[in-house]
DNA sequence: CTAAACTCCGTACCCGGGTACGGAGTCAAG
DNA sequence: CTTGACTCCGTACCCGGGTACGGAGTTTAG
């Protein structure tokens, strides 16, 4: 059988995403939903298998479906500068992102100091934390 | 009028979290309802605006509110041995969020200069974009 | 003393991101 | 040609994290 045409459940299969999943993406729109050529079932190929995967990492960075819905449409614009400007965004909020979860890092290793120093007994003071105003959007 | 008492209005304004938010919060054991003394409304102090502030943060940086609930009930725990090993915890989960986001952004990034490269009318090709196999928990 | 603003509490609703269910049709192995 | 696994599609439900609503009681400024 030739690798590259697949039903729905072994792409469900392959790619970790479940089949009812995998429906609702489509519904969502970030996922072409085939025509089936020759027969009742819609056939799907590694592009489709590409770009679960790709939502699914996207997800785990921390992106919404309307976000990788964004990001997806870039891949089909044929404005490549809109693309670009668009992904630069997304660097610089990724790049926010990233200083957050160190200043969270940062003070947990504080609390974690001041809980060594203290006598047991003593509440850990973690709400009293040094945790600078990040900005909470 | 004392400062350290405010009514939840009051808390609300200061700390930047709705009324109601507060409310669901007290529901859900992230924040103490202090009885009301001496008159109907309840009163609260800055201990209650820290640990919101804290319960901001904190979420801002990717923890859930029952994460949230099992940080701040270390500071209640007598036992700073495991205060200490649930924080260490935390600490790890952050590096591989960071990473993750790293990750991302090198992809981000890649994908611009595959941008700037192509033909205008071509596709830009974020879904074939390389991401490694991140941990996707 | 009264009116406006606030509090309390319960219940209901909203959104994002799925998951489950069920009946009817289809495919392919034996 | 049957049988079991799979597909299709619609609709309903679930969870996390809130937000809204509404009636009754409370406070406080004027």
């Amino acid at each position: 059988m030739n690798q590259g045409q697949m039903t729905i459940g072994r792409l469900a299969r392959d790619s970790g995403v479940g089949v009812e999943t995998i429906r609702y993406y489509q519904r969502r729109g970030l996922l072409e939903t085939p025509r089936p050529g020759r027969g009742a079932y819609r056939h799907y190929d590694t592009r489709h298998l590409q770009r679960l995967q790709f939502i699914r990492r996207a997800q785990a960075t921390g992106f919404s479906l309307d976000e990788i819905a964004g990001l997806l449409q870039l891949d089909d614009l044929r404005d490549r500068k809109l693309a670009r400007a668009r992904a630069t965004e997304k660097i610089a909020d990724i790049e926010a992102r990233i200083r957050q979860l160190q200043t969270m890092q940062a003070a947990l290793h504080q609390m974690v100091e001041q809980c060594l120093h203290g006598e047991d007994g003593e509440p850990c003071p973690i709400i009293r934390m040094a945790l600078p105003e990040t900005d909470t959007r």
